[in-house]
RNA sequence: GCUCGAGUGGUGGAAUUGGUAGACACGUUGGACUUAAAAUCCAAUGGCCAUUACGGCCGUGCGGGUUCAAGUCCCGCCUCGAGUACCA
């Protein structure tokens, strides 16, 4: 090769002075691996959990590691939480700034499937490439600290977290989680009915006889109706070929999105997390942190706080049919209770079928199928046709008397509320919809509203009219009026529902956390703590099991043996002293929903952390990840973290004060043109006009002034190696478009090739360049040219010494460099602490631009600048940092202080405009009163010929800012 | 539909409390250095009209308004993105 001629062939003082130069220069490669090694072993971000220091608590969203490993979007928050971390240090804090992996999880385990291969092996592959890319950016992370879901001794304690949630229940007097054994105190005393608890809707009042007279199994049964995880049939999306459920959104079209399967909604004995306990208190501490609006507003949203009223209706007993059903509903509109005209039931309600007279029941049978098939996504997307169907029966209206008829519906949800709605077609769209289509009466109880076109839904506006006792009443007086007749009539009462549902907690999946309990009889037991963790078992096969059972029945072994306390073999279990164990697994959130806290202490092999640890670091002051977690990670966390703080072991009942959502990097996909019906591709110049197809171009293929490399094109998709290529000015040009960044999309870039070409300091700087963090950007490699020269430009400042030796001078700096130095520093700590990275880059560029100019090589001004920049660019920091006579990291290194006195100016530029706009600008002494200024502008030639022999009418002065002369 | 964001040069973006719109970069053009390329350095770069100027007009999605002054505040729209979805 041309370029790797050896340095050997040459005379020996050229290759020294060539060796020189090499050393010299700005060599990244060099640089980088050497801090990064230095980092290591010096342990140099080791946080202590014994400190003087203020703690300060830097948390990434730790990954789950996909096989892909990381493309450029991945680092963005974590180039962001590294700088600040970097940034708390110098400050003088102790700072905990840990990462780990979300390592449970279905693409290992699908790969598991194709190949055999066991997930832990692929899982440990793949944490092994991630780790190489992080290492190679340069991050601050206390790897000591370092937890992976899938560890045993870290799932320990996730199962150590489910015994005390099923060992708990919820005091709503108290407001708080509370043990056990307290609840059965209280039943065996006093019954359950002053009990108030978040418990199951069918919970049965019982009294302490009855509690008392009951089998210890019946006890156990009834308590699961009040423990805070419980196992309790819930529908699912159930999908026989592939043997498990599946999430909404993994059905397209009603089949299954993998293999194309059908799907059906079936009950299943599931585990939940009673997290609707939780509603209010997780809506309330919303107001107490600092977290994205938007992302507070999905939290709102989706629990769904809704105020409102229970009213039962009972039904009308008929000849075929002599019983009265209660019906009862929930409806944020009690005040219009007298415009009822019609009730709806879901489907899926279970009076349907007791209630619907023979003459409709074919009617409904026939309707009742016809949307069980239809999935609950299918329903909702088609919010335009109307259907239901009357079930013949009649509930009567408890105030009026009327017989009000009974239809289905299925835009009544069966999952939400009650599943019954009172319809009020003159208060609410579509009930007044549904009666249109239907013909049934509209009712007015509004004054002076017109509801011919459409419903009136403006509580603010409402007087209620035709309405009996609430004749005349506004929406809120009404509403107290009527829930105080209802409850007087012992029918109803006011209510708070929430859309929030309990969160389904099992999973029929292998690889995910084991659940500690064993089945006596049917009834959940759990493993004794100390005995943690179970530990998942080997399987042949990692699908489930011919009989339907989930991965877990494949195993041999696994079955409790409640004398020795061991997992044993199935063939063991006699339902005496050795049990079977539980098939299904915990969800992917269960691991995360925890891992913050255990990172203050994750050795702890004897509590999930020390009162040490938590009483130090208390909570996350920043935590930084993507807002697709909203609804999620997010929701689930908090409510785990408000339980441990119920039970008194941790100290912060929102574990999160500030929180920042990085945005999506996007990628820039790149086309190539065919001309329809050709084999002929046209130069982006040269399609206008023309019909053509595009095609995705690999973006590696692509060079910054998006000309196509058409030769690898050619290889990289060899059924257009034949293919004719057009060029225009003897270059083929691609076209551009941004997309999210994807495989199928052939524009992701990995970090690795631009480290390889650039170093991390270039690529971090230039992540944190390309915009505000928490906007969405597109990615375009060529513009890191640019930070890539800055690097240099700074290098070059430090190394102006004889063949670019690196010299500092022992001067005192001048006025000019100190003030450069003083206004960087004043604006990157401003925009460090408003995450406002972006800007500081461009900051630090106009520092270097200024100080290369003035020529400034004082060490008083260039060593605070290696500082100020080392939470962006580390390596480089490090390096000079060194070079200057350090021999302790930079990172150890004191923040430099703003100084005001450097920035006082005595005279000012000011703009001069005439109607508000600048037409030109006048330096004056900045010591000048209003009236002074106002002399010396319109005493200027400038001014007057502005004026072109005008006078002003009103001169505006505003000391300091501008000047604006009205005309 | 609802909720939340966002619309500024060819591109990414800046303008922190209303006060010089386009900082800093990319790209482009011209020049210096070089056998050449890379790298580096210098200059120009919102549009239009003029080029006699230290010149004029227009310009932050659109239409109004408040103000001496609006990218920024108010009212009404449009477009794009994200989330959510018949929530009674």
């Amino acid at each position: 090769m041309v370029l790797r001629f050896s340095l050997s062939g040459i005379t020996p003082i050229f290759a020294a002075i060539a060796r020189e130069r090499i050393r010299m220069k700005y060599d990244f490669r060099r640089i980088e691996d050497k801090w990064q090694e230095y980092w290591a072993k010096n342990q140099t971000f080791k946080a202590e959990n014994n400190s003087a220091k203020e703690k300060f608590y830097v948390l990434d969203m730790f990954p789950y590691p996909s096989g892909a490993g990381l493309h450029v979007g991945h680092p963005l928050g974590y180039i962001a939480s590294d700088i600040y971390s970097r940034f708390k240090r110098l400050k003088g804090f102790n700072v905990l700034h840990p990462m780990g992996y979300d390592s449970f999880g279905l693409p290992a385990e699908q790969y598991a499937i194709q190949t055999g291969q066991h997930p832990a092996i692929t899982t440990e592959t793949n944490i092994k490439r991630y780790r190489e890319q992080l290492d190679q950016l340069g991050f601050s992370f206390d790897w000591s600290r370092e937890v992976r879901t899938s560890d045993p001794a870290y799932y320990k304690w996730t199962q150590w977290i489910f015994i005390q949630l099923f060992n708990s229940w919820y005091d709503q007097e108290a407001d708080r989680a509370e043990d056990v054994s307290v609840l059965i105190e209280r039943l065996s005393k006093e019954g359950n009915k002053n009990i108030k608890a978040a418990c199951d809707d069918d919970t049965p009042v019982i009294t302490a006889s009855e509690w008392n007279a009951m089998e210890e199994e019946e006890r156990e049964r009834f308590l699961l109706k009040y423990r805070l995880t419980y196992l309790a049939d819930t529908e699912v999306n159930w999908c026989p070929a592939l043997g498990t459920v599946l999430a909404n959104d993994e059905i397209v079209n009603g089949v299954s999105e993998r293999g194309g399967h059908p799907v059906v909604r079936k009950k299943m004995t599931q585990w939940s997390m009673r997290i609707t306990a939780y509603a209010q208190r997780l809506l309330d501490g919303l107001q107490t942190i600092d977290w994205p609006q938007p992302l507070k507003d999905a939290q709102t949203n989706w629990i769904g706080r809704s105020v409102g009223a229970s009213i039962t209706f009972y039904t009308e007993p008929t000849e075929e049919n002599n019983s009265s059903y209660p019906i009862e509903v929930f409806t944020t509109r009690p005040d219009t209770l007298f415009g009822v005209s019609f009730m709806t039931l879901a489907p899926e309600h279970p009076l349907v079928e007791k209630i619907t007279t023979k003459a409709q029941k074919a009617e409904v049978d026939r309707y009742v199928e016809a949307s069980a098939k239809r999935s609950e996504r299918d329903r909702m997307a088609d919010v335009k046709t109307i259907t239901g169907v009357f079930t013949g029966a009649y509930v009567k209206h408890p105030f009026s008397g009327e017989k009000v008829p009974v239809w289905i519906g299925d835009y009544v949800l069966a999952g939400y509320g009650t599943g019954a709605v009172m319809s009020v077609p003159c208060g609410d769209q579509r009930d007044y919809d549904f009666a249109r289509h239907f013909n049934i009466p509209i009712p007015n109880i509004f004054e002076g509203v017109d509801i011919s076109e459409e419903a009136f839904a403006d509580k603010e506006n409402t007087v209620i009219a035709n309405s009996d006792f609430l004749n005349g009443l506004s929406y809120k007086k009404a509403t107290a009026a009527i829930i105080k007749a209802l409850e007087e009539k012992g029918i109803g009462k006011g209510k708070v529902n929430y859309r929030l549902r309990d969160a389904v907690f099992s999973r029929q999946r292998y690889w995910g956390e084991p659940f500690p309990v064993y089945y006596v009889n049917g009834i959940p037991k759990m493993i004794d703590a100390k005995h943690l963790p179970l530990t998942l078992p080997e399987v042949e096969k990692y699908l489930p099991t011919e009989t339907g059972e989930p991965p877990l029945g494949n195993a041999t072994d696994w079955a409790w043996d409640t004398k020795t306390n061991k997992v044993v073999s199935n063939d063991r279990i006699d339902h005496k002293e050795v049990f079977p164990l539980e098939l299904n697994t915990m969800p992917g959130w269960a691991g995360s929903s925890q891992y913050f806290n255990r990172y203050m202490d994750p050795l702890n092999d004897e509590a999930i952390f020390s009162n040490e640890a938590i009483s130090y670091w208390q909570d996350v002051d920043l935590y930084i990840g993507g807002i697709e977690h909203a609804t999620g990670h997010l929701l689930y966390s908090r409510f785990w973290q408000k339980f441990m703080y119920d039970k008194g072991w941790v100290v912060k009942d929102e574990y999160a004060k500030k929180l920042i959502n990085q945005g999506m990097i996007l990628g820039t996909s790149a086309f190539v043109y065919r001309e329809e019906g050709t084999n002929r591709f046209l130069s982006r110049g040269l399609t206008e006009g023309k019909k053509v197809d595009p095609i995705h171009a690999d973006v590696s293929l692509v060079n910054a002034s998006d000309e196509l490399d058409v030769e690898g094109f050619r290889e990289w998709r060899p059924e257009f190696k034949d293919a004719e290529f057009v060029k225009e000015k003897g270059v083929f040009q691609v076209g551009r478009e941004v997309e999210k960044m994807s495989k199928s999309k052939y524009n992701v870039v990995n970090p690795d090739a631009i480290c390889e070409e650039y170093g991390a300091d270039a690529l971090r700087l230039y992540e944190m360049f390309l915009g505000p963090l928490e906007q969405s950007k597109p990615w375009n490699t060529a513009g890191i040219t640019g930070v890539f020269a800055f690097l240099k430009k700074l290098w070059r400042l430090y190394h102006s010494g004889e063949h670019g030796s690196f010299y500092l001078s022992e001067n005192e700096p001048d006025q000019q460099a100190l003030k450069t130095l003083h206004k960087t520093i004043k604006k990157v700590t401003e925009d460090i602490e408003d995450f406002s990275f972006n800007t500081s880059v461009s900051t630090f560029m106009i520092c270097v631009n200024e100080l290369s100019s003035q020529k400034c090589h004082a060490r008083g001004i260039l060593e605070p600048l290696i500082v100020l920049i080392s939470p962006y660019a580390p390596h480089i920091a490090e390096e000079l940092w060194s070079k200057a006579g350090h021999n302790t990291s930079v990172s150890h290194a004191e923040f430099p202080e703003f100084d005001e006195k450097f920035l006082v100016e005595d005279q000012k530029e000011y703009p001069i405009s005439f109607n508000g706009k600048m037409r030109f600008t006048l330096t004056l002494p900045l010591d000048l009163s209003k009236e002074e200024i106002e002399k010396r502008v319109l005493g200027d030639e400038k001014t007057q010929s502005q004026l072109g022999g005008k006078s002003a009418r009103k001169v505006i002065v505003v000391p300091g800012k501008i000047v604006n002369i009205v005309v």
